[in-house]
RNA sequence: GGAGUUCGUCAGGCAAUCGCGCGAUAUGGUGCCGAAAGGUAUUAUCGUGAGGAAAGUCCGGGCUUCCGGGGAAAGGAUAACGGAUAACGUCCGCCGAUGGUGACAUCCGGGAAAGUGCAACAGAAAUAGUCUGCCGAAAAGUACCGCUUGCGGUAUGGAACACUUUGUGUUCCCGGUGAUGGUGGAAAGGCGAGGUAAGAGCUCACCGGUAUCUAUGGUAACAUAGGUUCCCUGUAAACCCUAUCCGAAGCAACUCCCUAACGGUUCACCCCCGUAUGGCAGGAAACUGUCAGCCGUUUGGGAGGCACAGCAAUGCUGGAGCGCUGCGGUAACGCAGCGAAUAGAUAGAUGAUUGCCCAUGACAGAACCCGGCUUACAGAUGGACUCCUUUU
RNA sequence: GCCCCCGUAGUAAAGUGGAUAUUACAAGUCCCUCCUAAGGAUUAGUCGUGGGUUCGAUUCCCGCCGGGGGUG
């Protein structure tokens, strides 16, 4: 199962300001519906829905390397919850990494992603998340501890 | 054995399972998007997959574009000498200077005798003579003496005051002199003797330096010895002068393809020269219209540039490229032969788990490509050399 | 990625070789006042950092560190 990367900015600012968010020690997750899901789910051979993930690394984190180091495990933790359990398709899933990423284990990032998609709703036969009032996109900073809620 | 100098090499390894980028193969694999160019997703197998600094972007090139060629100006860079190189501000050798007992390290390195500027504070004074100090020689005038009657010799700088007695002292003026004067980064080459009215490279000996000549050694810078000349501070990472070199921008440079529309066909804003127009119609001509060609701009999409290169492409040729060997050179490096040639992403590919070993792996991630420099860095290991101690 | 620019008290700026580095606001202390404000006095600088040139460097030269801008 491969993973269809997030290029364009817009979409990247899409899901800070509309989508639902959960937060750990390590990593930071957005989610938002994919609009283009179906178009995407036309092209893929086996007609299957699939997520688009972003992954945000900014520079205060570290170097090229620690930074790229970060990705990597944030890539095999999300491969190894998502092969061990059936997460939601047809979403937009943005990682943000936090300073405690970089002495992270794999294990560690899965566990977290696993309590974040939890808190979310994420997982197959759970009741569908609710997405953020409309009013939210004015005042993207205000009250971000509303939209987790709403997300449960 | 101890202490040290210097030049290199490696940059954890192996195995298993899962996972990622790229390439090839698969009936042009299969699906989807698109008008097209093309793209994208996915399955299997095989191959392949970050560095010595990939970094900083500090120099130098390749490459691409700016129409082509030549010249000028401005600006910038470099700086002993010889060499290496595609080129360099790099490298090697060597000279000089500094540091070290030494192996060795570092670079402070054109010109201040072309000119301009600046030199705070202190100091009398900062490139120069206003103070202080020393002196009254010479010249002129005056007095006296000699006689060869217009010359020679002797004395005296001028004024005031005081003491004393025809000189001495004080103050002021005139003239000479140039380093005595606590300073300062720097004070007119240093020091000694002679010389002088007082002095001064004014003269001499020794020492130091500048320029230049000769001899010897060296390709040369330069070194050693001798002769001549001169001795006016420092600063050129102040302006500047001399010599040499440099056009500008940078792959987000740019090129091509598909699609649609518009404009020009003329001009090169440092100077000079060159530069694409042709056919048809109208007109006497200037010129106008139109078509083709050429050039440019813009909308949307895509590819290339880009992964050794080029071509007539299972091969051939080539390269500032890499490794090994041999030869030449003190060395940088050169020449010859042989061999291997695959990172190429585009939100950006190397990870996770387990086991074993060395004994815990530092700094750190290609983004058009090379040669350097600088900076960061856990260790392991090899060669050469120096000093000290001991033994033979 | 490429190309540029800037670092001076807490903040914003001057100073561009010379003595103890200025100015405004803010902050601390003191005076004034019954108290506060205003006013007056006063305090605090590795001039980002490490070398070099120079008698002398915030200034000139070189290397690092940090921050900012432009560019599809």
């Amino acid at each position: 199962m491969k993973y269809k990367a997030i290029g364009e900015n817009h979409l990247y600012q899409k899901a800070y300001r509309r989508g639902i968010k959960a937060v750990t020690d390590t990593v930071v997750v957005y989610c938002l519906r994919d609009f283009a899901a179906k178009r995407l789910q036309k092209e893929h051979p086996e007609k299957k829905k699939i997520n688009r993930i972003g992954l945000t690394v900014t520079k205060k984190i570290g170097g090229a390397v620690t930074r790229s180091r970060v990705k990597r495990i944030l890539r095999e933790g999300f491969r190894l919850l998502d092969t061990e359990k059936k997460i939601k398709k047809g979403y937009l899933i943005v990682l943000v990494a936090r300073d405690a990423a970089v002495r992270a284990k794999t294990q560690q990032i899965r566990g977290d992603l696993a309590y974040a998609f939890r808190r979310l709703g994420m997982y197959e036969g759970e009741p569908a998340p609710q997405f953020a009032v409309p009013k939210a996109k004015r005042k993207p900073d205000a009250a971000p501890s509303d939209r987790t809620k709403t997300g449960e």
